[in-house]
DNA sequence: TTGTATGCGTTATCAG
DNA sequence: CTGATAACGCATACAA
């Protein structure tokens, strides 16, 4: 930048005011300073601007693991709205493991990000960690999981939804007796789906019935085992709906491995729309997160609460609507 | 830190040497100062030190995408091996596309990265975008896919290796019309997949036949439009070997549709294990690419360019042998 | 072993 | 509209 304003017989804070669009500048002055920039191959130094602004261009994104469709095209969705807004991501993966978690916090809050984007670990039980986050003032939106309890920025799924869709779709396909894979009751998601699988068989009239509801850690290993469990059953179930596609690929394949016909005898749904369920035989229903929707409404919630900085203590939610996509696993009926 | 001087009562140089870990600091000194940074609760501004130094602890990483398997395990290899020594890294995705590849290396030269680490696009055909990163002196390094031609730093899985005991395993089960799937050709992972194939080939004295070897992209229709002119043949093939597994997916796909048995009639294998190779039925034998490793690999190649600084200029390759995994798609024999 | 002074590249403040 | 100057937080050369 001194190399610019030497050659051109001004002083740097022109230059600086040039370079930055700043309004109190000659429109001459500022072209030839942009001119010779792009000579002189100039690169500005955004670690400087960022000490002297206090705020820097980068943006923190914790997520529990990257493998899989589902945060791989969150994160894909953040990064495109980010890149666009000239913000670098950097990704962290919390592995499942509160530690790491916190870990990852002090990581970006020493990068001196300008935000953090979380979508917390299923070993995250409480809040305690997100305090120092929120006294240096940087601007913190969960996605996806939250911890229930503590009202925060957030972009969500309409989980309850999701579940309500594909369990009244088993019911209307015919069957009765619809077992659930139920996840980590404690995260949201898992919550909401249990509960939205609660509302469908109650809205067709049906009790639940607590023997066909399983906790599951949602693994294809899992899945193979609630499976096994429900068929030992007096009366099985004739449907599925599981809170994760592995889970329900496990199902699917000890069904299988005993003859018993999908959907025809057991109808399946999982939830994620993950790649898998295309590539199972009979093709798995599922719930799909519009994921990339997911990535850009949090980076755009970001960018709101920047703007907003200071003016109200309002939480935000973003809720998106799932979408079910119907395939063979649960097609009874033409 | 200028806090912590102030309530010890010595100067910030002092601080800072005892918080860096300086050899000339006086262990009593520097506990206190260590006891005190806990209890103010001081939080290091990398940025500024980054500044100062003139190299962060930010790492650079450029993929061509990040779904799948693949590169979302390479990058969680680097990323658990970069968190280690305390650098933060920075994914961007190319989309397969040079422009957006170029981008993304402006983005991390001003962003000021200690090093970056790369995959190219498949779009990349020359390396004039990666000069401005040699005149910057940031450490390069490739992995997996580099351009040929030209001598850099990187980490190579040794493809041809992997696609000789591919072709050599599919020519033990009996095989004797091996038909190829080859991928674009600039690339050197897949001009090494084909040269694998045909040296399987030669070493059983077979000649290469030009028609059973199809150009494909690598995507699940493209495998699905192959074997569906293969099939055509007035001698169709009895095994695929393709360079990568979604098209070897389709290929099986449209075998099953047209009742030829897998692996009886045709046998397959594909190549990069991915998640798909188990999900599929029956299950598709491919070669493993080594991703945590190639990771590790990768950001331990990045530590010695740093270490190596102006001592020399050799290049330095490290390659890593492929494994193949044997499954029911291949296997026709006991 | 410790302190002083200076600079990394940029922007904000204030004066012209 | 432009310029001089200070400051962001930290690390080093040099002197003590």
């Amino acid at each position: 930048m001194a190399d610019l304003a030497r050659e051109l017989g001004v002083s740097m804070t022109t230059i600086s005011r040039a370079l930055s669009d700043h309004h109190s500048i000659g429109p001459a002055t500022k072209q030839a300073v942009l001119k010779l920039a792009k000579k002189l191959n100039y690169q500005p130094n955004h670690l400087a601007a960022a000490l002297r602004k206090g705020k820097s261009k980068l943006l923190g994104v914790i997520v529990p693991y990257i493998e899989g469709r589902f945060f791989a095209s969150v994160v894909h969705g953040i990064e495109t709205a980010a890149s666009k807004a000239g913000f670098s991501v950097i990704i962290c993966q919390s592995s499942e493991d509160v530690a790491q978690e916190r870990k990852n916090l002090e990581t970006l809050l020493s990068a001196q990000v300008a935000g953090i984007l979380i979508s917390v670990s299923r070993t995250t039980v409480d809040f305690r960690h997100f305090e120092k986050v929120r006294k240096h003032g940087v601007p913190l939106v969960f996605f996806d999981r939250i911890l229930e309890g503590d009202n925060v920025n957030a972009v969500l799924l309409n989980d309850r939804e999701g579940a309500y869709q594909a369990t009244r779709h088993l019911l209307e396909q015919g069957c009765r007796r619809v077992a659930h894979f139920a996840g980590l009751q404690h995260l949201n998601i898992y919550k909401n789906r249990r509960q939205g699988y609660l509302d469908a068989l109650q809205s067709y009239g049906l009790e639940p019935d607590e023997t066909l509801i399983k906790d599951c850690d949602m693994t294809l290993e899992g899945g193979t085992g609630c499976m096994a469990e429900l068929l030992k059953l007096s009366s099985p179930p004739d449907a599925v709906f599981s809170a994760g596609d592995s889970a329900v690929l496990g199902a699917l394949q000890l069904l299988k491995s005993r003859g018993i016909r999908v959907p025809q005898d057991v109808a399946l749904a999982g939830f994620s729309n993950e790649a898998l369920t295309l590539v199972a035989e009979p093709m798995i229903t599922s719930v799909d997160q519009r994921t990339e929707e997911m990535g850009q409404a949090a980076f755009r919630l970001f960018t709101e609460l920047v703007a907003a900085e200071g003016t109200s203590f309002s939480q935000r939610q973003v809720v998106l609507q799932p979408q079910l996509f119907v395939r063979a696993s649960s097609l009874r009926k033409g």
